[in-house]
DNA sequence: CTACCAAGAATGGTCTGACCAATACGCTCA
DNA sequence: TGAGCGTATTGGTCAGACCATTCTTGGTAG
């Protein structure tokens, strides 16, 4: 059928488009925002399934390579999620915190962030938070905090604490704090930092006993709802953190002499 | 060719897969991700330009339809930006924060953020900055600033005063702690709320002279290096933007009496 | 010599039609 | 009734083709 080029579609041709004002360079593009609007708005929900690409195909009145490439930039938006086979096809994804956290992570990485800035950042936020985590704090979340500080001692007694351990715990944290866009936002913050600190291999020294022990005395400190010792000890924590991490930025400095 | 599927590929079929532990589903992400590992490597800076799609094609052995879907993926990611033309092609680009936010906007929006939340971790992350933003801030920084609350106020006179204006002031101060972690944070977060808002068609009424006036007193704050003032008039100004939420969101509630 | 315009080449955007691989459903046969 | 095997559905890929856009180049007119 030729959706190609000097077609009924206006823009197309050389005619005047006085009140086709701007439209289309590239049609998959306007799939894409056709389905984009239709999730927002909600008439697509997370679970829903589009039709197959050979039905889009049809209804969109264009060839499948096009709705293919529609689907992609979806996809890499997130926004759908992709399976094969039978009864396969494009579901619509619950947007989660982690799928945003990682795409971002990506980009942060080559943007001009240094783990300083990033470390800076998470200070304000984390600290900013703690006031809302000691007032908001169910039992449940101390459980699991409890439960990840256990953990935690336990790879530390073997060794085989990682820093993703870390990051688990002052995301569960910040969860406590019973804000999605809170808690998405920590996220992202330790997104980034895993991925800068794996990079540079040292990942495992940067925990230790005491940044251990200060995690099982921040629950505490929760569970009391003491919001000044909980700032005291998150903010000794944090320092530090940001101190092992200068230090490995710029090893000419003199060793501040604490294990960690 | 047939790049399909039994050929030498190993883990295609049903051998033994001692060594070659994941496949391919996808060759278009395979290809996504030996480009993102060459501009994470640096061997290929903003600016560059990929080869075209015939070459990639060529260079890769499959078919042009798989590099344009990992263009496309790449594309989305913000990775690349695409040009038509001769002399067009695939050019790295630039990581922005306005990128990164614009993507993450756009999740959370559909994540389940109510306006309040992002109000919420707005505050925490605004006021918990102003420290930083008091201490390092240029006299450039402070010249842009008082800029735009001049613009705010021209705009307001004539009544086009926008949330657009608003979210620019706020991000400007956050780019005065020269950090751009924490400036990307904080676009992100006016990102989605110039969304929500806008769509609930109350963009206008948000901000009036009492708000542009918090502005400028800011600013001033800020110049005298005061953090204690400046720390009162942001919190007075967040909060009542919060307020002004709540009142929206939940109209019942008797009218707080203040104009802005 | 300059300025403008036309032909050409390079490149992305799209179409068509085909085949393969993966998956789930349903039917047949024991 | 249960297990196994087709078969239809659907995404993944290929091949070759054409068009629109854009830059380059060279020639022509002034």
């Amino acid at each position: 059928m030729s959706v190609g080029p000097s077609d009924g579609t206006p823009g197309g041709g050389g005619r005047t488009n006085l009140f086709s004002p701007v439209s289309v360079d590239r049609i998959s593009e306007v799939i894409v925002e056709q389905v984009r609007l239709l999730i927002r708005e909600g008439k697509l929900v997370p679970g829903d399934r589009l039709p197959s690409e050979r039905s889009l195909c049809e209804q969109f009145g264009v060839s499948r390579v096009t709705v293919r490439e529609a689907l992609r930039v979806l996809e890499a938006s997130g926004l759908v999620e992709i399976r094969v086979g039978a009864r396969g096809g494009a579901f619509v994804t619950q947007p989660s915190s982690e799928r945003v956290g990682k795409g971002l992570a990506e980009l942060m990485t080559l943007a001009s962030m240094t783990a300083g800035d990033v470390t800076e950042a998470r200070m304000v936020f984390e600290l900013g938070i703690l006031p809302l985590v000691v007032e908001r704090a169910t039992e449940e979340d101390i459980a699991d905090l409890r439960v990840l500080v256990e953990q935690g001692l336990n790879e530390l007694e073997n060794g085989s604490y990682t820093m993703a351990m870390s990051a688990a715990f002052h995301v569960r944290v910040a969860s406590a704090a019973h804000n999605p866009a809170i808690e998405m936002l920590v996220r992202t913050f330790h997104g980034p930092m895993l991925m800068s600190l794996q990079q540079a291999h040292i990942a495992a020294p940067l925990m230790g006993p005491r940044g251990a022990h200060e995690h099982f005395e921040l629950v505490e400190a929760i569970e009391q709802r003491d919001i000044d010792r909980a700032r005291t000890i998150m903010t000794r924590h944090l320092q530090r953190t940001a101190d092992r991490l200068a230090e490995y930025a710029n090893p000419t400095l003199e060793d501040p002499g604490n294990e960690e």
